[in-house]
DNA sequence: GTTGAGCGTT
């Protein structure tokens, strides 16, 4: 499960972030969106769970703390797919999956 | 050395 987290301090790296994903559950990647350009850090990241039910603990412990004097907003991303959407087993899929597909028409 | 709404560098 892909976490969006957002509201990073700048001097924040992705070890310490998923050391502080990693107290709530495993964490199998973190990644900080960092400028291409300017190599700087643009504050928000990814946090790859294998688990679904400590991404939620991780989302819920995390999202609204403060960190290093930032308020951290962390939820689930909405860009990405991960690979649980096409099981039939789950019924649920709350993922954001095809959640903004919409036609859109134009008169003239 | 700086900044801060929002979804992915090399």
């Amino acid at each position: 499960m892909d976490i969006y987290v957002s509201s990073l301090p700048f001097k924040l790296k992705e070890a310490g972030l998923k050391a502080l994903f990693e107290t709530y559950g495993e964490v199998e990647s973190v990644k900080i969106i960092i400028d291409k350009i300017t190599r700087q850090s643009k504050g928000f990241g990814f946090v790859t769970m294998p688990n679904e039910e400590e991404a939620k603990a991780a989302i819920a412990g995390l999202h609204g703390s403060e960190l290093e004097g930032r308020i951290l907003i962390v939820s689930e991303s909405q860009q990405k797919f991960q690979s649980s959407v096409k099981d039939s087993k789950s019924k649920k899929t709350s993922s954001a999956y095809f959640k903004g597909i919409g036609k859109s028409y134009r008169k003239k």
